[in-house]
DNA sequence: AGGCTAAGTGAATCAGGCC
DNA sequence: GGGCCTGATTCACTTAGCC
């Protein structure tokens, strides 16, 4: 049975857990398709050249850890390929990926998810409310950085929750830049010394739209650079099971206490805004047989075209017959057309879409359970 | 002497004409070395499936010309690879490059940058005003493009007009990010049978910005993708000497035509570049992605009503959900209602109306520019 | 002229379920 | 998996036309 392979690698899964070691040894020892989001923040492979200084002199405190080095293009692209390659084993069928640069290494990120066999579904700026200027003046502030997503594969039924990202930005559709400020202040997490935990520590806010758009509760997301946790932490607000894989045991530590922390918001506060395909299917007919319109009686549209319905759910119009869908898409000449909104009929003398028909036999199976 | 060999190579360059021919030939024929700036907008390899309509059941008229068909990414690679080299002799040692593309090229463009040898100075994002919505709702509105501005090598001491796009940005340091119109209205060019003379004309305005921000007059400044000829049109106006490229007959004659009637410089001209500061919207979703306010969080109203916040930055009543505003205007029994004075929350012990937040987020704003 | 409404359009990798 | 049918889905701006 699916149901029990489902189970059962969903079982093997360690859950809601940091692994510690490699992310690329540590995937592959996870089981093949059985994750529904990775969020990769790499290392971006800046190629810093020295000290940055600020014009009052006091130094900028710069990426330069050892795990952002690499010696080449080539060694940075082989080993892009290598973890990509594993997360895409991991992802379920219609699982997708987020992956987060610079333009340091982005393009390189990029290219390699395509050759890979990933199917990019967007590009998404994070247009930064406070970056760093630029201090030298000698190139546009750096005021950005650019997330890939993308599906596993371009036949993937990948997840997509359009009207609660709507709802997020007050009813029009996101667009593919998002204004969001860095992280500091209280959420920047810092260590024993009072300096920054974590030189890329990256918003929850990011995170939060990220999760919201592409999961669905109880999915498992997985992240191969966790750094201080943020994906963990959003992914735990947000009723969604997350594993971490981190290489460095003092971000293992700052994120497991983050964490630990954190509290799930309730139940109902995580439902979204739901899309109208998750409501039941009515067949038209179904007003037919249930009288709410006679056969023989007249629907009409609003630019004047009529046909009238018959016993089996049928319209038959001047020279067509068909589903409400047909009729209608062939009378007005269109590729298509949802008959729900499209024909009308006469109620209380007030000309009205058969849709609230429709809505009227969905309140009643909503009451009956 | 260098000031010689300089003298030399620009008498021989075809200054202010459209060559007619591949651009790669082209350029291979031209003296290297002798070119100031390449501005590149480079076929995007669109990989569309099939017809799409907009909800009205119009048709969208997409690009699906035989120039953005490949039968690879590696045969788009070879391409861009060799257009690349070539255009990179020709670049004069202090010389640069812009390229302009989608997420389904820009990609493996940058890489290839890269791997040529080219030094990314920034990655510029166009932010476009009014893009195309995603009709189906599947994905992010694509509402962006990506530019890679790149020097010829990391040594080269490449142009930049600091002050100067300071300046066009009221005071403050010019971003990576740039909000622009797409190219519409009276700049668009049509053809006799009044449709578009090319599907992916460019604004002036983002070459004025481009080339104001790295050439001096005087430059030559080379598109290997002439199309109709913007980049002329833009280099002619700002006092600089152009080099165009294009295969294509029709779009050289309207790009002639057009530059012919550019006159150069107009101050009036620049004060159309400033951008619109108006106030920000700013969705009620993001104080849920910023933290602000929790999911699950109770807010209430003067007269007595609550609801509670949900991820989605939705509201949930007694026997209503949707936006602040249409919750609120639901308890009321209105035909409508300003959530932003409408809903208040605690803070402090205090309650507050939750434009307080809003406002909060509108101040950082603006101190980022 | 001016104000209002209707129609048109832009670099787009744009469907899902059932039989 | 293929074929067939249902039916969901758009934002900002420009231009034309009408009053």
């Amino acid at each position: 049975m699916t149901k029990m392979t489902d189970l059962k690698s969903a079982q093997a899964l360690p859950l809601n857990t940091i692994l510690e070691g490699d992310c690329i040894a540590e995937m592959e020892a996870l089981p093949e398709a059985s994750v529904d989001l990775i969020f990769a923040d790499p290392p971006y492979n800046l190629q810093l050249k020295g000290a940055l200084h600020r014009p009052d002199n006091s130094l900028v405190d710069a990426v330069d850890n050892d795990w952002d080095q690499f010696q080449s293009f080539q060694a940075y692209d082989t080993f892009t390929r290598a973890w990509l390659k594993a997360a895409r084993r991991l992802l379920k069928p219609n699982g997708a990926i987020w992956v987060i640069g610079s333009y340091h290494n982005i393009f390189r990120v990029g290219a390699a998810l395509q050759d890979e066999g990933f199917w990019m579904l967007n590009d998404v700026v994070w247009r930064k409310s406070n970056p760093m200027p630029n201090f030298r003046g000698k190139r546009f502030t750096n005021a950005h950085e650019t997330m890939i997503w993308a599906s596993k594969s371009d036949a993937a039924k990948y997840t997509f929750n359009y009207e609660a990202l709507k709802a997020l930005n007050e009813g029009i559709q996101m667009r593919s830049d998002w204004v969001l400020p860095i992280c500091n202040g209280g959420e920047r997490l810092k260590g024993a010394d009072g300096q920054k935990a974590h030189p890329t520590q990256k918003p929850e806010a990011l995170l939060h739209r990220v999760l919201v758009a592409s999961t669905n509760p109880g999915d498992v997301v997985l992240d191969p650079f966790f750094g201080t946790g943020t994906t963990g932490a959003v992914a735990k607000m947000l009723g969604r099971d997350w594993i971490g894989i981190e290489r460095e045991a003092d971000y293992r530590a700052v994120a497991a206490e983050r964490i630990a922390k954190v509290r799930k918001f309730d139940k109902a506060a995580l439902e979204t805004m739901k899309p109208k395909r998750a409501e039941p299917r009515v067949p038209f007919g179904q007003l037919v047989e249930r009288g709410m319109l006679r056969p023989g009686e007249t629907l009409t549209s609003p630019s004047g075209k009529s046909a009238k319905v018959r016993a089996d759910g049928t319209l038959v119009g001047l020279d067509v017959k068909g589903s409400i869908h047909q009729v209608g898409a062939h009378l007005e000449g269109a590729p298509s057309c949802n008959g729900w909104t499209y024909w009308h009929f006469k109620r209380d003398g007030k000309i009205v879409p058969i849709d609230v028909l429709r809505q009227q036999i969905r309140a009643e199976m909503a009451e009956s359970g």
